[in-house]
Formats: structure tokens, C-alpha cells, sequence
DNA sequence: TTTCAATGCGTAAATTTTACACAAAGAAAA
DNA sequence: TTTTCTTTGTGTAAAATTTACGCATTGAAA
């Protein structure tokens, strides 16, 4: 679909986007997922255009799809970004030279570079069930680490902080880990995402006794091997009390 | 410039909106402002397209000013409205032939009764202090209580709820009163707003000892008199101080 | 002059949050 | 095989926060 762009842009919205800023967590870091366009070295956060006959959920979530082979994942509106000047925050004149080599002189007036108002969602997906996939305008999609963000496109980079800082009031609201962490897993490893997420460490006998008093989590008969170390349990989370937590909201107090 | 409809929607964005549910604090009461449309008994929320260069708060703060004759209003996007059938979620036949009466056969197709996505707003305002100004597409504006809402055009009701929503989750994180109360107030007052907003009581003792702790109120040496009790001080909020505390966050925790 | 409803003020109880230590497991190193 | 080292599992006491609560005073109205 994406393949014949004229033909897309004719059955979409032209005044409005969305972007999506992709959390992943691995190896004890929060993730995202960006983009390099063609012919470039500069990145941009996953995003498009919402088609006429569908919603802005609905769009955020075949994007995001597209984008990581991924279906149903959490997905959260945060911001509407409504500034004039917002899709031209860093408009180099070499790298419009540079697009327009690759994408024909002109291509992008009317499409790209215009007055555009984007909406902002974040999504929390399993880091190692992500399969990166650029778009029509891209060549290159991966993980970066949020400390290593370069200088994005747009205002991409102020969508990350947005996205960052509503993530962190969303961790103090209701529980998180079911998308971010794979199936099973100890303890530790999801205080680790907690404290990765909030840039703050806790004590883990009161971390644990926290997270178990949302009655939402079940602690397995095995074991994690491997490490030289006494072995952790595993723990998964109880869908359905995962659900109900995520719908009425528990309070993260630490 | 909205006498001429078509003149301002060239220089405006067709395909975002924005919406602001505007809310006062009257009698112990919320109160919301609707319009009433022309020749209808239809009401919905104030609201208005984005000018090309113009920002989606700018047009905010610009709509607002248009329908209640203040500027620099307490204004704060809360949501984004992309369904695909938000414009028509009460599409009565004998509605669009009545505006047809009033605004001529055919006026809305592509400017109102299109795939429009809109930006949620929610004001906070001195319920006193207002003008109620209807605009272009409306004959009547003024106050409803937040119970006595009608069935309004488009997803509106739904918007209402969400900004009600909203305005409770920023009670509980930071400091709330300045806008929506006038310039002094007594204690009393003060909690009256919190309880209405919140729907609950609190113990004026622990209420008073919190409010006092943000270090936002200053109490003056006047009393209110002519009612049927103890004289209560009046109290005035300390802007700097407060809109620190807005900038920080303080966390209502009753 | 009395009544009545609302205000001003401080302390004790209950709950929640934070701080903290030692034994056991298991791989790796000696 | 034994020792070492890192990480895990577990409960209780102190501190901080939140909640509950009573009585004297004011001022208009009865």
C-alpha cells in the first residue's frame, strides 16, 4: 500500500499525523525505535498518516504493526503536537538537497513538509519480538537507547521527552511490565524495568511486597538457572488481574 | 473575520478542530458553557478551526477569548478526539434540514459534516467574569450545570467526560482555584471547589492544613460577614507561589 | 437574649511507607 | 572438591503520613 504513496495520501487525512515513540527495554535500558531516511543520516520516531475510513487508534495501531510485525500492543495517545512550524524544527537545507535526490525535486511540497498537527502515542512492546521494519521513506529501523538519541527530525525529540514523561506518570497509575517484559521473569528483572523507567532505585523487599499486594502477579515452580547466583523464581502476570488493575488503576508508592 | 465563513476557512486547517469544555464554579456547582445552534434546540461545545499559522494552543486561547471575552485562561489539551464518525454521533435527519434552513441548502458538506479530527481543550475559568458570546453557527451561549447537560451534537458528551476526567487527575497533582475562583475566597470556598470537583468530602481541619502547607495562600486581615455564623477569613493566593506550585506539582492526597 | 449554624484551632490514633540484616543457593574460581 | 562471590528469599521495627475527632467562639437570625 505504501508502495504507490499518491495512491495512499489520496484515501488519508493530509492535515494531521501521529507519531509513535516504541519503549522496549533490554539488557536493563529503555529502548526506542527510529527510523533513517533514505539517502540520509537522519532519524525520525515511526509515524504516517490516518487513513479517511479509520481512526486515530486504529491507524496508530496499523503503524505500529507495520513498523514491528507486532499486533495488539499497548498503545497510549499523550499529546497533540500543534505547533506552525513543528515539521520543519531542523530544516537543513542540505538535507532537503539530500531528499530530494532521492525522492525527485519537489516531491515532498505538499506531503511532507507542511503545515501538519501530529498526535503523539506511545506503545510498550517485548524488545526481542520486534522484528524493525522501515517505511516507504526509510531505509534503516532500530533500536536506539534513550540516552544515545541523536538529533531527531521535526520536533521528534520533544515527543520523546512527552512520551517519556507520560510514561512515568502513567507507571505511577496502574501496573506495567505485561508488554514489556517476555512471558516469564524474575523479580528483579522487573524491578530493574521500574527503576530503568522512573531513574530510581528501590529496596527490593519492598518492592516486591508492593507489586504482590495487586494480586497480580503468580509466581511459578521454576526457577531461573544460569547466573552464579541463588536461582530467582519466575513470575508471570495473571492476564485477567493484570486487566482489572490496568482498568481501575493501583497506585505505585515508592 | 467569522462573519465571513468561507474567507476564514481558507486560512484555516479543514481537517483538526479543537473543542474546549470550559468549566466554572457557581453556587457549589460545576458548570460547563454550551452554545445553542441557530434555528435549533441543538447544543455543543465552543469550539473552531486552527488558522495556517497559527498554533493549536493559540487557537485555543484565540476561541476562547471569542466566547467568554477573557484572556489568559487556565487552558489545557487533554485529548484527541480521531474516530472516524465523531462528527455525526447524532446525525438526526430533521437537524441537518433545519441548519439547512438557517444556513442554506448544502452549506456544511465539506466544512462541518466532514472527517474532522479535533483537540480536546479544558478551560478553568471565573465563573463571574465571563461573557457568554455565542459565535457564527450559534444564537445562544451560557452556563450548564455539569448535571443537567443535554444530549449535545457530535461526540461532545463524550468530550465533557473525558475533560471532567482530566481536570480530576490534575486536581490530585497540582494546585487548582486560582482561575476558578475570585480574587479573595475563604477557606470554606476553597474546599467547596475541591469537593465539587472531586465528589467528596473532606474534614475542614486537614483540608485547611494541607491547602496551608503548599505555601500558596496568603490570609488577609478581612473576614467575610453577613451570614448567619463566625465571620471566616478571606484568603488570596500568593501568584508566584502558586504558579510555582503549578510548575512543580503538588500532590492532593485526600 | 437566646439559638443555631459555621468557623478556628491542635492532638491522638491508624495507616502507610521506609529502613534494615542474615541465611541460603548456585555458578565460578581456586 | 572446596572455597569464594554474587544474588536471592524473607520479616520486623521505626518513621512519616494520613485520618479522626471536640470544644470554644462568632455573628446573624429568631
Amino acid at each position: 500500500m505504501e508502495h504507490n504513496l499518491k495512491e495512499f495520501f489520496d484515501k488519508a487525512l493530509k492535515e494531521v499525523s501521529l507519531d509513535c515513540t516504541v519503549f522496549g527495554f533490554h539488557e536493563g535500558e529503555l529502548k526506542v525505535l527510529l527510523l533513517r531516511w533514505k539517502g540520509t543520516d537522519e532519524w525520525s520516531l515511526p509515524g504516517g498518516h490516518i487513513l479517511l475510513d479509520e481512526s486515530a487508534d486504529d491507524a496508530a495501531n496499523r503503524i505500529l504493526t507495520q513498523r514491528t510485525g507486532l499486533s495488539d500492543v499497548y498503545l497510549q495517545q499523550f499529546y497533540t503536537f500543534g505547533n506552525v512550524n513543528r515539521y520543519t524544527y531542523h530544516p537543513e537545507k542540505e538535507l532537503v538537497e539530500k531528499l530530494e535526490i532521492t525522492f525527485g525535486k519537489g516531491f515532498f511540497d505538499g506531503i511532507i513538509f507542511r503545515r501538519v498537527v501530529s498526535i503523539g502515542y506511545f506503545a510498550l512492546v517485548e524488545f526481542d519480538q520486534v522484528q524493525p521494519t522501515p517505511d516507504w521513506f526509510t531505509e534503516e529501523c532500530r533500536w536506539w537507547s534513550l540516552a544515545d538519541v541523536p538529533n531527531l527530525l521535526f520536533d521528534h525529540n520533544e515527543m520523546i521527552d512527552r512520551a517519556l514523561k507520560a510514561l512515568r506518570q502513567n507507571v505511577r497509575n496502574r501496573p506495567i511490565g505485561y508488554n514489556l517484559l517476555p512471558e516469564k521473569f524474575t523479580m528483579p528483572e522487573l524491578q530493574r524495568l521500574y527503576e530503568t523507567i522512573l531513574s530510581r532505585q528501590f529496596d527490593r523487599r519492598n518492592f516486591q511486597k508492593l507489586l504482590m499486594s495487586y494480586d497480580i502477579l503468580e509466581r511459578l515452580d521454576e526457577k531461573r538457572v544460569g547466573a552464579a547466583n541463588k536461582s530467582p523464581y519466575l513470575y508471570r502476570f495473571v492476564k485477567e488481574k493484570y486487566d482489572e488493575a490496568v482498568a481501575v488503576g493501583v497506585s505505585f508508592s515508592m
